[in-house]
DNA sequence: TCCTAATTTAGAATCAATTTAAGTTGAGAA
DNA sequence: TTCTCAACTTAAATTGATTCTAAATTAGGA
């Protein structure tokens, strides 16, 4: 996503700022987190200005909702096909841009258009297997 | 998941009738489904009472709790390893058996022990297409 | 049968997301 | 440059899903 892509909406500096954010922290970031980051610049904006904007961007097909989580949705700012790989401790999500071959044999159909298909992996990342590790031998989950 | 499996936990009517649900309705229900059918039987039935059970189930690894669904959680009875085939238009899941080989490089492995992968595909079921194709050519998405 | 920890229940609380309605503003028209 | 108004922002109310609470009930072992 470039600002050269934003046509037909308003560039409100809210919004501005909402974009900048989600260029700048790849994280696949929640609504919130968008709205912590981005108020500190503008204490008066409002949480529905994050999710107007946010919604905005979709419909633009700017950005892409995933939900990998449930109960929170998380904005992708990479719109290029590509897959995750999520840590089931912290739920960071980490982008996969190998391409698999994943052809869906005819009596797996049920009579569907088949129009895409996405992997998650899961795992446990870096940061949450060094915490483990700390705690003694007999870690406790 | 079959009866015998229920162990450590209390045998309830509620629960058997929950149970009895997730069996016959594998077609990935929301907790409110489950709470809609299953309360016609126990019309005093607490909707905290669908919650409990299902994350007690859970618990044991009886069913798995799927987010495919943004603001909503979806329940899978079986267990066994396998994918999805999502329609966009009514969310109904459907499930996939065949077995991908999903090799991710050590190059995108992120510092990750990779403990599984899951495979969405997307498209439009039958009935969804059938219904776009109703209402003359120049239909109305 | 008795006992009690586990479970159920109704209702309150919480959390994410959406809607509302009133005030504000970006950007095209004059 | 100023005018205009649809688009946008805002705070607050609302909705919908889920979780929590505390009191009453009960399954199942002793
Ligand atoms: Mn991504
Ligand atoms: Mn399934
Ligand atoms: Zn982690
Ligand atoms: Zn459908």
């Amino acid at each position: 996503m470039i600002l050269s892509d934003i046509t037909d909406i308003k560039q409100t500096p809210q919004r501005l700022a909402i974009i900048e954010y989600l260029e700048l922290n790849r994280v696949h970031p929640s609504a919130l987190d968008v709205y912590k980051a981005v108020s500190e610049k503008f204490p008066t904006m409002s949480f529905a200005t994050v999710y107007n904007t946010l919604e905005k961007l979709k419909e633009k097909r700017l950005i892409i909702e995933l939900s990998i989580d449930t109960g929170k949705k998380r904005f992708d700012c990479d719109t290029r096909p590509h897959h995750h790989l999520i840590c089931v401790k912290c739920r960071e999500i980490f982008d996969v841009f190998t391409e698999f071959i994943l052809e869906l044999p005819e009596d797996e159909f049920q009579g569907f258009d088949i129009i895409g298909n996405h992997v998650d992996f899961y795992g446990i990342c870096k940061k949450c297997k060094d915490i483990e590790g700390l705690g003694s031998e007999q870690n406790k989950d």
